[in-house]
DNA sequence: TAAAATCTGTTGCAATTGCAACATTTTTCT
DNA sequence: AGAAAAATGTTGCAATTGCAACAGATTTTA
């Protein structure tokens, strides 16, 4: 598989190697801002969980992309146009490291052994985000509201045998994800209930059929 | 800048590279399924204009990703899950090459001296990706019509100096670039004109104010 | 160049969704 | 433990959006 690298022994090597890289812990609730202030800065999610949300004019909170242990964010990875603000918000405690992009993508000077280790996994890392980043486009483009919670709940139980599982933010997070009205999806997975469609029980659902 | 690298100098390096690479012409509106059949095979638009897109159950269709000069695409970047169907569809006469992830990825054996300035130019492509990504995941969270579109003409208009451009998409596919319906998209462009917002004359818009 | 296909533009109507405003429950903080 | 904050749950109403069904314009194809 294209993801199967133990991103402890990756930092190991990236402490080892002659790449400049920083390690910060941040405490729950607390912004990472300074991880997506500086162009060509990529940051990787060591241990934690954190979002990374978006106001809109209106107030309207997104959650862009909620990040988990060895996803990848930064500036580098938004157009130097975005006028929005974002922040990236640690939802447990955090560990993450950084480094300059040039650095890794520059020929190494002194050769170091782990150099080229270190390219291969940040395109193992790339990949990873992409397909992320494509699941979310999926959910994006459903046209209703009900089909985006199907989208979202299939994506969930990836293993089509499985029906029952936990969903792992709050509704209110849920509904920010999914850039819908919160009572609006309060409303539809009650029809989805009395549809039968579904099962549910504070954050446990079933899916039924 | 990151991706200030050329496409066809990189084509010529892997093809003389020990990566086994295919190329392959593609006539306009033509499909290129077989470039999204094998896992772990990546894609590279070398030239013209291509769209990837999914038809959902109800027979919606959504453009999933537009594809110009230097994007990737491939199976690789969907989650082995994905029960949709996607295709990619030539808009323009394309040609594009493709080679098995692993080559790239895995210690080149005969140590030939490409090897590692691909994965350096990989690095650069799959940012400018996870880039394109960004920008269209933005357009997608913006809860009305009027916002995608402000959204939209706004990305199109890069140097915020200019405010006259010609739309690069019909309006058809524009309405399934922006996941909405086409007639209540016209009758929100119709809104726009006359509250004085935009000029529009056929595909050439002009933002006021 | 004529026919077919696609794209643009429009409208009425129905369904979906967002908004505002609550009450209630659960969680967090001191 | 008690207070404060956050999350859940609910509803009526208004606004937005999608759908269907057109007509006309433009482009493509035979």
């Amino acid at each position: 598989m294209y993801c199967d690298f133990n991103i402890k022994e990756f930092t190991k090597q990236l402490q080892n190697s002659c790449t400049k890289i920083q390690t910060k812990k941040i405490k729950k609730n607390n912004t990472i801002t300074t991880y997506i202030k500086n162009r060509n800065q990529i940051c990787i999610l060591v241990n934690g969980k954190a979002d990374l949300i978006k106001y809109d004019i209106n107030g309207n909170k997104t959650i862009i992309e909620t990040l988990k242990e060895n996803d990848t964010f930064g500036e580098i990875f938004f157009p130097m146009t975005t006028n929005s603000d974002l922040f990236v918000i640690a939802k447990e405690d955090c560990e993450v490291i950084s480094f300059i992009f040039d650095d890794i993508s520059k020929k190494c000077s002194r050769t170091c052994k782990f150099h080229e280790t270190l390219k291969t996994n940040l395109l193992n890392l790339f990949i990873k985000k992409i397909v992320n980043q494509n699941i979310r486009i999926e959910l994006l483009t459903k046209r209703s509201i009900r089909e985006k919670l199907k989208s979202y709940f299939s994506s969930l139980s990836k293993n089509s045998s499985i029906k029952t599982f936990y969903i792992p933010i709050s509704y209110t997070d849920l509904a920010d994800y999914l850039s819908i009205d919160r009572s609006a999806m309060m409303r539809e997975l009650k029809s989805l209930q009395e549809e039968n469609i579904i099962t549910r029980k504070g954050n446990k659902i079933t899916l039924n059929k």
